[in-house]
DNA sequence: TTCTTATTGAAATGAACGTTTCAAAATTAA
DNA sequence: TTAATTTTGAAACGTTCATTTCAATAAGAA
C-alpha cells in the first residue's frame, strides 16, 4: 500500500555516527545532524524519535561495526596470542588513522554520559560484559594451550585487558607515535606469558 | 580605595569543579554555575571572563589538587615500589569514593574536548608531559635500586603506567569492586618486577 | 484510480543558551 | 566624607536548542 522508507538507514546512521563521534552527544546539535545526513528534520524525528534515540542507534551501529572487525580478525588467528594481538592491532590501526583525535566513541560516551543517562549506563554495562566475555574466552584458550600463564584467572586477565584497551584508546588521542604505542602494547601483553 | 573581591575564589572554584566534573563542559550551563557557586552571573563574568576560561581555571584547580595528593603520598614512600603503589592507591580511593560514577575530570575532558578546543589540547599535552615525567622519575629510581627490571626504559614504562592509569579510571566508572580493581592494579605493576 | 503511508519543506514552539548591560548597593582608602 | 571600584540584581541581548506542527508532495498496493 504505502510509500516505503526511501533513504538508506545505514547510510544515515553512518553520517550521524561521524558527527556524534567528532563532537560528542552534548556537542552535537539537531542542526548538525540535519546537515550531515541531508535528511529532513521531520524525517529524523519520524524515523528515530529523538536525538537520544538516534544516538543509541548510532552507538549500536558503531559497536556492531567493531564487533564485525573483531570477529573477522579473530577468525584469522591461529592461536590465543594472535587473537589478542589482533584485538590490540585493530585499536592501534584506528588510533593511527584517527587524524581528528576523536578517540573511541564508546569510551568517550562512557565518560560523558554514564552518570547522566540510565539507558547509556545500561548500554555500557552490556558492552563491558560482552568485551570481557570475548577476552576471557581468548585468555582461557591460551591458558589451555599453555601459551598464557595461570597466575590469574581468565576473567581477571580479561578485566586487565579491557582496562588496558581503554587506556590505550585514551592515550592514543594525543600520542600517535606508532613505535611507542606498539611498545606499550607489548608491555601490556607481556604479563600473560 | 576600592571595594575588594569579597568571595573566596577557591571556594567558588571548588563549587564550579563539582558541577563541571558531574556534567562535563558541554553539559554544564551558566545557570548551573550560578546556582552552584551562589555567585552572581555578572560576578562570574567579571571574575572569570567566560565559561571556557572558568573551566580552564577549574581544570588547573583540579589538577593541582591531585598534584598535591601525589606529592604528599610520594613524600611518605620509602622506595619506588611504594611510590608507584601510592599513585595507584590514590586513583583507587577516588574511584571507590566516586558514588556518582563521574570518573576522572581530566580524562573526561580529554575525551570530550581535545579535538574541539586548542587550549584544552595544550593543557592535556602539558598534563601528559608532567605525569610521564613524574612516573619516569619513579621508575628510573626503582631501576637504579634494582627493584624494577630494565626490560624497558624508564620512559617506556612511564607511558605504560600513564596509559594504565587512564584505563583504570575508565574502568572504575562502572566497576567498583575493590578486590577486582586491586587485582587489576597488581597485574599492571607485575611487569615492572 | 484510490487509498494509505512516507517524505518533505518551512515555519513555529517555548525554553535554554552564553553573554552583556546598567543602575543601585556595598565597601574601602584617601 | 569623598572618591574609586567591586559586587549585585535583574533584565535583556540575539542565538541556538530539541521538538512539533501541518499542509504539500510522492509513491507503492489495492
Amino acid at each position: 500500500m504505502p510509500k516505503v522508507e526511501t533513504f538508506n538507514r545505514n547510510q544515515v546512521l553512518q553520517k550521524a555516527t561521524e558527527v556524534f563521534h567528532k563532537k560528542g552527544y552534548n556537542g552535537t546539535s539537531m542542526q548538525d545532524l540535519v546537515d550531515a545526513t541531508s535528511l529532513n528534520r521531520s524525517s529524523i524525528y519520524n524515523s528515530f524519535g529523538s536525538k537520544l534515540n538516534l544516538f543509541l542507534e548510532v552507538l549500536s551501529y558503531y559497536q556492531s561495526f567493531h564487533n564485525n572487525n573483531f570477529s573477522q580478525g579473530l577468525a584469522q588467528s591461529y592461536n590465543a596470542t594472535e587473537a589478542i594481538e589482533t584485538i590490540f592491532e585493530l585499536s592501534l590501526t584506528e588510533i593511527l588513522n584517527d587524524n581528528d583525535r576523536k578517540g573511541c566513541m564508546i569510551v568517550n560516551c562512557k565518560s560523558e554520559m554514564v552518570n547522566q543517562e540510565p539507558s547509556i549506563k545500561s548500554f555500557m554495562e552490556k558492552n563491558q560484559d560482552r568485551m570481557i566475555a570475548m577476552l576471557e574466552d581468548i585468555v582461557y584458550k591460551g591458558q589451555m594451550e599453555k601459551i598464557f600463564n595461570q597466575d590469574q584467572t581468565a576473567n581477571q586477565y580479561a578485566l586487565y585487558l579491557f582496562s588496558s584497551i581503554q587506556g590505550l584508546r585514551m592515550t592514543g588521542i594525543l600520542n600517535k607515535n606508532e613505535k611507542e604505542l606498539r611498545n606499550l602494547i607489548n608491555t601490556v601483553l607481556k604479563v600473560l606469558h
